[in-house]
DNA sequence: GTTGATCGACTGACTCGTCAATCAACGGCC
DNA sequence: GGCCGTTGATTGACGAGTCAGTCGATCAAC
């Protein structure tokens, strides 16, 4: 069997890629993108300087790469959650609420990087990359419609101001987490902070009893 | 009587620098700071580069004199909206929840630049500038508590992330407002939009019927 | 022998902050 | 009131540091 003795030249390249991408992950998380050079992410990843662009077109490519290879992966869950015909409204806020919360805990710096150098960034105002994050808030836009539709969730609300407040409430959450100032180190710990953010979006949301 | 003819020095000194921070706000909000070059700031408020450096110490004063200046006016009315005997929390939620709203309309660049640059930007997660948003945050957790005990508000609610959750959805909806995606222009879109995030977040918060 | 990965010194561009010069207001003095 | 030294406002060219991105050399794989 031809095994994994032999790594041809395109395997250590894909590898390579991988490798610099995480390490960018961690100086950007660390210091933020403007202030880490592009000497640090090569010292990080253990490679010379130059390689970084033989990878990538630039420095701001790098952190493009970052973020679209795991915003894809945010945007398949929630296009999925959102065709999904057996769940609530309500259900499907839930999931997106704790699937950031918990992404949180098994991948915090990676959070911390789209959170803070492209969601909370001039970067993000002033491109073309808001898109990325109109079609997130465009999806919730659309669960909550559902909710609306089926009398599951108060009509009155504008549903665009909605999904706002729901990624808001869940943006500056995970910003509270990032400065120490919110602890989700134990799962009850996290709990609670779930337990908080859908409760207050949810039973908002949902058609009140009153008038 | 001795009129406005006469403008001693110190008068126009007051002025330039006032001068010189609204060019500032201008160029931060439409540019975003790093992009602006210091020669931007003193070509839009019409003066010499070398002017800048006589009233500030150096770009970031210029920042940091912006957000001083604005912040600890908001930071005064949280306050006294804090010690109101007379308020409900939900009517003090709500209050901070309109302030915020209204002034989206009334100077959007200053807000612009206050989230953007400063909420907004690595220059907060890693500086001493924290703090002053902890405070307003420390501010609304004790309101939120004060409603928890006195019956008003969910006790069952963690009121820090409470506190997150509320300035996280008030913030996202004005980043919304800044790219195009909420219409705040009429007075009646400002309200819907106060409504929502209002009725998501009281109802949200007030003790609920369930369990 | 060709292709592509890897290296790191170097360059070029950018822009912050300095500074020496200039100008205008102010106040004391005759 | 008119003269003048001092103080502070104002100017913009320049120095100096920083860093992204280039490039020619080297090496290993195919």
């Amino acid at each position: 069997m031809s095994i994994p003795q032999k790594r041809s030249q395109a395997d250590v390249a894909a590898d390579r890629k991988k490798q610099i991408l995480q390490a960018a992950v961690e100086v950007f998380a660390e210091r933020g993108f403007h202030r880490t050079r592009v000497s640090d992410i090569a010292k990080q990843a253990g490679v010379a300087y130059g390689l970084i662009y033989h990878y990538f077109d630039s420095k701001d490519d790098v952190l493009n790469s970052v973020f679209e290879e795991n915003w894809s992966v945010f945007m398949k869950v929630l296009r999925d959650l959102e065709a999904n015909p057996d769940m609530t409204a309500s259900a499907k806020l839930s999931s997106v609420a704790a699937l950031l919360i918990d992404a949180l805990e098994v991948a915090p710096s990676i959070i911390q990087v789209i959170i803070q150098e492209i969601s909370r960034s001039d970067r993000f105002v002033h491109s073309e990359k808001v898109t990325a994050f109109t079609d997130a808030f465009a999806v919730v836009h659309a669960i909550i419609v559902q909710g609306q539709e089926g009398g599951e969730l108060d009509a009155r609300l504008d549903p665009l101001v909605g999904a706002y407040t729901f990624f808001g409430a869940l943006e500056t959450v995970c910003t509270g987490f990032m400065i120490g100032a919110i602890k989700c180190a134990t799962k009850e710990e996290a709990e609670r902070v779930k337990f908080t953010v859908t409760r207050i979006m949810l039973s908002g949301m949902t058609k009140g009893e009153d008038e």
